[in-house]
DNA sequence: GAGTGGTCTAGACCACCCT
DNA sequence: GGGTGGTCTAGACCACTCC
């Protein structure tokens, strides 16, 4: 048993949901409950709640209650690219994308800024949009194309994956360069996946290639961290020489 | 100007971090002083200051101080492999091993234990080890094995990585499956790099494959997400079909 | 001993949801 | 109207670090 009081109701708390005592999406005892149960104030209760909340295993609703975090997980290889919701949905998941902004601007996240290497001259079109899988929003992404079009290539953006489009008006892309990390949750992406901030989400930086050096496609795609992982394989036996650098 | 409280005042810490008003390294006014100067109570600075905290802004020493947390990244490309500490150090970048335990046990973790799928008719070798590159802790590695072995080759685990220890035993490893995603650090993780519980954390779950069947090797590499990201590339122009599956 | 952050408490008000 | 979580406050004690 833990000295530290919130950390051994949290435990506790912790443990009724992995045990099954508390089913997942079913709503907890209120606040005022659970310190009459533990014997300890209520302000310390709503630490662990909202702790617990952090770490994605509860999830309150103001005026509602507060209840077990579902979890249902997506996997994308990596070496696969998704690249219209077609294939997603022939392959039975029910995709769709929910368009949130259209808007010409500069890269604001400095991490992909400089993993991009954006053009500076002038703002590019910044599309971005939620995608959602099986009734589920599980990825955040913002495209940055700097590439002229016509007014209804980027009205099809919010319909589409913003690839499927310059695909089909003829753009060739060779290679995808792809940044993976950690991050808490920006206020932005928190917002549209109803999130507490700093919620860990994991970020997919990528920088297309195409034939032509000044087509410029970048952007970052962000999910919470138990809705979606990746997978790849590496081949070691022809493997190449150690890298790792700094930043 | 929001008004929450404690996000506006969470915001402007922030910018005043950003803006290098309060520079990397350097301490923060005292919970007191920054009450005082934003006119509110020293009890919600607490929670600006921990909310923080878990976001990477901030790091707090108790009876010292709290202070901009010094952002040092490095970046790890997936498809070459790091083998051996060796190779760092020729890189330039001194890197070290630091022992946590070496253990027989069963995988804990419930989603490494389902990658993996590990054999459960004996406990495992398990090690446990933080790797350390430039006087910084980047990563926290556990790593299953279940091959017999003398306890030579065992203690050796504790001292440099464990492929390269099997390796020089004639081990043969052809490939490696691997599962990225992030999460909130759990409390092993959190002690082993002095961060608050819940702090998000760049995982890499990897399965490796060797020419016999009954040789498993699999494990989990954790890094704090300001300390560490990925890199590929992906060849488009033959990529295979889509590839999106659930859990 | 003085200063720091970490923990815990009691009590209050608000916005929200459901009936 | 009665229940819920979210916010904010004042005040207290402790463990720790540094001088």
């Amino acid at each position: 048993m833990n000295v530290i009081l919130h950390e051994a109701v949290r435990q506790e708390l912790e443990q009724r949901v992995e045990s099954g005592n508390y089913k997942s999406g079913t709503m907890l005892p209120s606040t005022a409950a659970l310190a009459r149960e533990f014997g300890v104030s209520a302000i310390t209760i709503k630490r662990v709640l909202r702790d617990l909340q952090t770490s994605g295993v509860l999830r309150s609703v103001a005026g509602l209650g507060t209840f077990v975090r579902e979890r249902r997980r997506f996997v994308r290889n990596l070496d696969f690219s998704l690249n219209s919701l077609d294939d997603a949905n022939r392959l039975g998941i029910p995709a769709r994308v929910e368009p949130i902004s259209i808007s010409r601007e500069y890269i604001l996240d400095p991490q992909l800024a400089e993993f991009a290497a954006a053009p500076k001259d002038k703002p590019m079109i910044c599309i971005r949009k939620a995608i959602i899988a099986q009734a589920e929003k599980i990825m955040h992404d913002t495209t940055y194309v700097s590439i002229d079009l016509d007014d209804e290539t980027i009205d099809e953006f919010s319909r589409r994956l913003v690839m499927e489009v310059l695909a089909e008006r003829g753009l060739e892309f060779t290679s995808s360069r792809i940044m993976i990390d950690a991050a808490p949750g920006p206020p932005e992406v928190c917002q549209v996946f109803s999130l507490p901030r700093g919620y860990p989400v994991l970020r997919r930086l990528y920088k297309l290639t195409t034939a032509s050096e000044d087509q410029f496609v970048a952007g970052m795609a962000q999910s919470p961290f138990d809705r979606l992982a990746c997978t790849t394989e590496i081949d070691l036996a022809h493997r190449a020489d150690a890298c790792l650098r700094q930043r």
